[in-house]
RNA sequence: GCCCCUAUCGUCUAGCGGCUAGGACAGCGGCUUCUCAAGCCGUUAACCCGGGUUCGAUUCCCGGUGGGGGCACCA
């Protein structure tokens, strides 16, 4: 049962049953994530069930870090499981645990024993081996420079839901079980699907090739297998080189977008968009009705590159509609992690007052800091190259000359009077608000970018904002 | 080297035998305007190549080429 409540098309409980089975020896990074996404969005679609399945049986790598990573990653998303481990990592929930592959040895050792009591695994070099079925024979392997034993078997025949039918040969015995008495992935992979009955096996591409030996062992338990569907993977940026994305890549960790301040549902839009469309033009859409249109076959068979700058505009997107309760709630969260973030926050009002002018032009929350400075010290950066550029046209000294004579007998209560007394100062003087805007907003803010010089003025308040006009005049 | 997957603008993609090949991001131009964004309008830009099949191929088939992945006592 969902207990997100995205129950849409199945009136009841499905057979359903998928996994995200992510090993904690690492950063939590976009391909999982996505991976996990799909995952979800078909467990939500069906009315199935999501299991989280941790693959920590490398204990050299494993570390309790990147296993709460895998949890706070999750949730941040917004992708929550049926079964697995519980969030905060105490306990777990569901009828098929452990959900922990490093307490499941019981369970795969009565899997080996099965295999080695029906003659379809053997032991060699201290190792357990799988047995392939068919004739043998030795050939020179030059990938690995050694004489191997092949097998004559039937080709393995995969219905993927998304490739389409998959011909592979599976030509080799291959281990289960390491001479050092741990099992290896591809035989913990698919005892434990067995074991929770797993229904649907959406992982990426990668795994592919390797489908061929998890069929052979299903076959070998004596098992059908589940439904296969090979989902493409995610590339590095054209300008990042070539290949596949990987953690090393700039933008490839959760935890980034995380930081800072991304929304969450602006970043699971755009990773739904990555791989699978509604087939039509929709790209902006809400959760539930990616849920609702969400399906298998619709998935593309193609790789697809990363684009940050989509995403970026995603997430402007979201953040542009975000209700001012929610924009000041995140951008509270991204200030109480500034340094000097107390102090801006101190005066609530004021606070609030410049939040809501910088919302609608900024494009993720962390650019508030640098967008805002100007409000909150009076030591603010200049841009050097705006400040030439506004110098250099017209006759700007003498702009702030008389907008500094003019601005004490001005009304500064509202922007409209703001802008009245500006205009009236331009008009005597025969000139445009635009002759003193930019150098008014250069001056009381270092930069070409930001409010209306009105509001700015107004927020300052006339004081201030007189002190760094005479401040600027004489420097 | 062998095996598997894949191929439409720079990028994400729509297309499922006949279309002026559509949308989005990015770019460019304009409108708006006090700047910067946003918004609106416009615009640059794509069917990898060669064979078939067909009256007709971006679309179906085959072959190349390009891209990706896999070939362990890693996961």
């Amino acid at each position: 049962m969902s207990i997100s409540g995205y129950l849409i098309s199945e009136p009841t409980m499905s057979s359903v049953r998928v996994r995200f089975a992510p090993s904690p020896t690492g950063f939590f990074h976009i391909g999982s994530a996505r991976t996990a996404l799909f995952n979800w969005l078909y467990a939500r679609h069906t009315g199935g069930t999501f299991i989280l399945r941790i693959e920590d049986t490398d204990q050299a790598r494993n570390s309790e870090a990147y296993l709460k990573l895998i949890y706070d990653s999750l949730t941040w998303l917004g992708l929550d499981w049926d079964e697995g481990p519980n969030p905060n990592g105490v306990g777990e929930r569901g009828n098929f645990g452990p959900y922990r592959q490093s307490q499941r040895a019981a369970i795969y050792h009565k899997y080996k024993q099965q295999l080695l009591a029906n003659g379809r695994a053997y032991e060699k070099d201290g190792a357990v081996w799988f047995k392939l079925l068919g004739e043998r024979y030795k050939v020179f392997d030059d990938h690995r420079k050694k004489e191997v034993e092949k097998v004559k078997t039937a080709p393995v025949v995969i219905a993927d839901r998304i490739r389409g039918r998959v011909e592979r040969q599976e030509d080799e015995d291959f281990v289960i079980f390491r001479s050092d008495g741990n099992p290896v992935f591809h035989f913990v992979n698919v005892v434990d699907d067995i074991e929770m009955k797993v229904s649907h096996i959406i992982r990426g591409e990668d795994h592919l090739s390797n489908t061929s030996k998890h069929v052979r062992l299903y076959e070998g338990i004596g098992v059908t297998p589940p439904v296969f569907a090979h989902i493409p993977l995610i590339l590095k940026a054209p300008e990042m080189g070539q290949g596949k994305m990987s953690k090393r890549d700039k933008g490839a960790l959760i935890e980034e977008y995380q930081q800072r301040h991304f929304l969450p549902e602006a970043l699971v839009n755009y990773l739904a968009l990555l791989g699978w469309n509604p087939g039509d033009d929709r790209e902006k859409m809400p959760l539930a009705e990616i849920v609702q249109l969400f399906d298998l076959p619709a998935v593309n068979q193609s790789n697809a590159k990363f684009d940050g700058r989509k995403l970026a505009h995603m997430n402007m997107v979201y953040l542009l509609e975000q209700p001012a309760e929610k924009f000041m709630a995140l951008a509270s969260e991204y200030f109480a992690k500034q340094p000097n973030g107390a102090a801006i926050m101190a005066n609530e009002a004021y606070f609030r007052e410049i939040m809501l002018l910088a919302q609608p032009k900024i494009k993720s929350i962390d650019e508030l800091g640098a967008y805002t400075v100007y409000f909150f010290t009076d030591d603010f950066p200049t841009d050097p190259k705006v400040k030439e550029k506004i110098m250099a046209k017209g006759d700007p000294k003498a702009r702030l000359a008389e907008l500094i004579a003019a601005l004490p007998a001005m009304a500064f209560s509202t922007d409209a009077a703001i802008e009245a007394g500006i205009k009236a100062l331009a008009e005597g003087m025969g000139l445009g608000f635009g002759d003193y805007q930019a150098v008014a907003r250069l001056a009381v803010s270092g930069t070409n970018a930001g409010p209306s010089i009105t509001s700015i003025f107004r927020v300052l308040g006339k004081e201030r904002s007189l002190a760094r006009l005479q401040r600027f005049m004489a420097g």
